[in-house]
DNA sequence: TATTGTTATACTCTATAACTATA
DNA sequence: TATAGTTATAGAGTATAACAATA
């Protein structure tokens, strides 16, 4: 989680030479890239915030999500789904497996692979987390306007795949 | 930096019940903070490869930027400009310092404070890392399209500004 | 030989708290 | 007492490489 977004100098610096003024961001202030970073980062952090009111974070929503949609996922694939190295995901499994929201088997006719399922503790935890978000998607709307969102999404979509 | 984005499940799990299938990622696919998290990390990654071959990353263009407008600041302002602790800008100034492409000067009214100016080299580096990043912009642009870009811009900042 | 998942290790970025030197 | 900046420390999240078990 990060500080507040400041934007305003507010304490000290009364004798340097940008005390008191406002920060001028340059050119910052008009590229897609560096907005695009100032709005996920504040949208990340808001709903973090609904998130630990549950105890969760963020990650462990999409985590909790792609299990649910895909039962009996493998660690592998569930890595390749996130976009995430396999070694990356051994903590968070383990985390939630120990919490008692995520299962592992071992599949019979191939020992090395585990299937991945929701444990009841786990569907209610991602049902508690899927209302947060619904929240969180409503203050997003109110600030997207309805008649803008399915193309503000579609462009969000079209740079995750194509920018290079 | 991060592995690719991947999406589709691509070998082995033949056994394991999502095999083959594709990934379900359910409602996140259509959730704003989702696409918007997976925008951003594309945006960025590709910025840190054009960053990466100046030797630079992404968050010291920022940094950089910010002391270019703003002649003299302080590592105190610089850090609520940025919206991160003083503590987290210590060692990025420093290294800033090291090599050579940021100066910091005693204020001698008050001796607790620096004042940051970007050096020859540092507006040489900046410039560098400004036509990458206009490079960057364009390659945002074209997946935007031109009709869109302000309405699209806007939303970032009022997300980045409102959301809570 | 190749794959699944774990371990060891390391790096980046961030924060809080305690500190110093100044004010 | 308060502020500017540093240090010590910790945590989250990520990666690569080597490994054991299994295929």
């Amino acid at each position: 989680m990060r500080k507040g977004k400041g934007t305003k100098v507010e304490g000290g610096g009364r004798n340097g030479e940008a005390a008191g003024k406002p920060i001028d961001f340059g050119p910052l202030a008009t590229w897609v890239g560096f907005n695009l970073r100032m709005a996920q980062e504040a949208s990340f952090e808001a709903f973090s915030h609904h998130s630990a009111a549950i105890g969760e974070n963020p990650g462990r929503f999409a985590t909790l999500t792609l299990i649910a949609r895909n039962a009996g996922i493998s660690q592998t694939e569930l890595s390749a789904a996130s976009g995430r190295d396999k070694s990356s995901l051994t903590p968070v499994v383990e985390d939630l497996v120990r919490r008692g929201l995520v299962e592992r088997k071992r599949v019979d006719s191939d020992r090395r692979t585990y299937r991945l399922n929701l444990t009841a503790a786990g569907r209610k935890t991602l049902a508690l987390m899927t209302r947060a978000a619904r929240k969180h998607e409503r203050n997003l709307d109110r600030l997207i306007g309805p008649r803008d969102k399915k193309r503000f999404v579609d462009i969000l979509k079209r740079i995750a795949a194509e920018i290079e």
